[in-house]
DNA sequence: AAGTCGTGCTTGCATTTTGCAATTCCACAC
DNA sequence: GTGTGGAATTGCAAAATGCAAGCACGACTT
């Protein structure tokens, strides 16, 4: 991913900190589905390979979307979790969603959120804001 | 841009169309600033170059978001307008300024459309939609 | 009709980023 | 110590990007 200087454009600003194929799909992972875990986002569909994702978390690290923190039992479990900024991502998030809902034939309806999206998309948001409890408090 | 095989995934599907770092801002050219000339994307703050542009402005037009019409007065002034499915992105586009706006520190509160997003964005969106009637008609 | 200007686009090439498989590092369990 | 599994790095081929130069072509000038 190429760095743009500092811009005066808010959009251009997003793009350079998810603005790239893969940021996106680890953020819906964590604010969507709630995963935490290298593991868990290796799994995804979408088959992210290993390097790209560890650059990745820790780009989101750095612009302060990702927390990084130990796991509770486990030391060695590393643990992302959203920071504040992160979830303010959900309008755009759910915008995109709804967009591509509308456009692509193959979107998979049987996934929980969907049908809930269109017809109570603000008590969804509630609902998943509620994972992130421990990191609001 | 890399092409995933069709996803089941709204999300992802956003991101194979415009999930790269440049189409967004032509987008953003084409809605916000209604820009519709080659010339006028190259002449943006961001620099892209000739053929990425040219690249981009393709892909969008193969995936049905812009149309690619000949110059009413002068047929080499190729124009770009976009279709129904770029005029649903106002609510992404929008919902990522907002994001932006509020955590990029150096967004240039000057340009006029910054200050309606935050008092009256449906107005905002309404106001612009105006200047497709050409395409939506 | 010949020059030249504006506009859209392509080419060539160095640099960077990606995709993928293999490997390493490290905390913990036994 | 040996093994196990999670997290991350490395090496390398393939693709995308950045950049400068140039090409095609319609319109305008003379």
């Amino acid at each position: 991913m190429k760095k743009r200087p500092s811009t005066v454009c808010p959009i251009v600003y997003a793009l350079d900190i998810w603005g790239d194929p893969w940021s996106l799909v680890i953020l819906r992972d964590v604010l969507i589905h709630n995963k935490r875990h290298y593991r868990e986002f290796l799994a995804s569909r979408e088959r992210i390979s290993t390097n790209i994702l560890s650059a990745r978390l820790q780009s989101l690290v750095e612009a302060g979307l990702l927390i990084k923190l130990e796991g509770d039992t486990n030391r060695a479990q590393t643990m992302y979790r959203p920071t504040q900024k992160a979830l303010d991502l959900f309008p755009v998030v759910f915008a995109i969603m709804h967009w591509g809902l509308k456009y692509n034939p193959n979107t998979d309806m049987t996934i929980p959120i969907m049908q809930e999206l269109t017809t109570n998309e603000k008590a969804l948001e509630l609902r998943l804001l509620e994972n992130f409890d421990d990191v609001t408090s």
